[in-house]
DNA sequence: ATATTAAAATTGTGATAACAAAATCACCAT
DNA sequence: ATGGTGATTTTGTTATCACAATTTTAATAT
């Protein structure tokens, strides 16, 4: 049995430090919800099956650590953390404040040609939704929502909001798999915030990602999420 | 000649691991300005100070660097980043935001004893001023923050603010030893939270601790950061 | 069957060593 | 003095190993 399913294995590329790619894939892992909240991640088994040594293992696991999509249990092994109503509140109300402001001030910035690519992201979305491929959902949803922060030019503030979603994204997925056979439409919102968008309207911009923010919450919470 | 002044050894405690001793130190030495920016912080002179091996020294120092209180430089040394006007405002912009948030939910919650304290805290801080003993103007006003940033009883909220505290602490003891030469009051803002707190007035709290994160910021921007 | 306990395996932490890349220094020519 | 050039040192990264603590397993007694 394998820590995770389907790795393949990392190759020494120059320049790029080994720990780099585990944490990429490990990032990957988290957002795309292919890990299982409460799960152990050791880090021979996992230095195994990337075939390299526990020390790059070790630096990108104790940096998802410091960013709190993983944890240390009591007895120091390294979990995938479990979620708490509270905790998984909480996350959404900094996730509404800070992507709020980021919405807001990418108003002004960002281009035309983004903004298409938003409309054509949330088409992606709907479509990937149908074929119940939540790899690429997930995919698009990040696209949409960091196409906006990005646009903003902060670069600390998009660092912290990128850590708050690898922080939800375990529960991410779960959330829209019953959305999506309850047929909700996860969509509505981000239409509103093209719609804000194209007005070149930061405030109303900044509702609708707050809305949107808290429509996921409402997703979420709905579930298991123990 | 050592890269960082008078450190004591680290000691083996059982049950604390070495690397957490030494990031407490770290973390003490960014918050109380006891570091240049742009210094490089090699890890083998590091570890030879606190008496142990590199790797809970290198643990301790990429921590620091997942939550930006030090930086990677293009070599791949740990520096401590220099400052720009951007990252600074943008720091506060965060700061004002999350710190507005925190305020504003520990308002109902805070006890009356710890109002009172918050008093002595400015008080406190009068006397570090008169005094320049800044160390102690820096763990007054740091716990000024927190004990009302703790009451909100949101964790990951508080992580986040401390993490940003951290950043901008290499350039916090100038801009307080400038204000002060200058004889500025930095205490005028903290009386008006004590009495939106006094007052239960949640936005009262928020805006008053909002008008601090931007006179602190004006105090800083005002030096050299460079 | 169930609880207890001891042995075995597994875990994260930390030390040491090897390595390549980068930075530094010394030396020399101009 | 100044700029370049090669040798030396210093750097972070990674592998390997030792260790104590925890967890798991297995055996035993009731």
């Amino acid at each position: 049995m394998t820590v995770t399913s389907s790795l393949t294995k990392i190759t020494r590329q120059t320049a790029e430090p080994l720990r780099d790619q585990i944490l990429q894939r490990c990032r990957l892992m988290l957002m795309g919800g292919h890990v299982v909240p409460g799960q152990k991640l050791p880090l021979r088994p996992l230095a195994e099956e990337f075939n390299t040594s526990l020390m790059p293992v070790r630096d990108a696991l104790n940096r998802l650590v410091a960013d709190g999509a993983l944890e240390l249990s009591s007895s120091r092994t390294i979990r995938v953390p479990k979620m708490s109503e509270e905790r998984l509140f909480e996350l959404h109300e900094i996730r509404r404040s800070l992507e709020g402001l980021a919405a807001e001030y990418a108003t002004p910035l960002l281009s035309n040609a983004a903004i298409d690519r938003l409309v054509q992201l949330i088409d992606e979305m709907a479509k990937a939704l149908k074929a119940e491929d939540y790899d690429r959902y997930i995919q698009s949803h990040y696209s949409f929502h960091f196409t906006i922060y990005a646009a903003a030019g902060r670069p600390t503030l998009m660092g912290i909001i990128d850590m708050l979603w690898l922080q939800v994204g375990p529960w991410f997925r779960q959330g829209i798999e019953r959305a999506n056979a309850m047929s909700g439409n996860p969509n509505a919102t981000h239409e509103k915030v093209v719609a804000a968008l194209r007005a070149r309207d930061p405030v109303a911009t900044r509702t609708s990602i707050e809305q949107d923010v808290f429509a996921g919450l409402e997703c979420l919470r709905k579930g298991s999420w123990q």
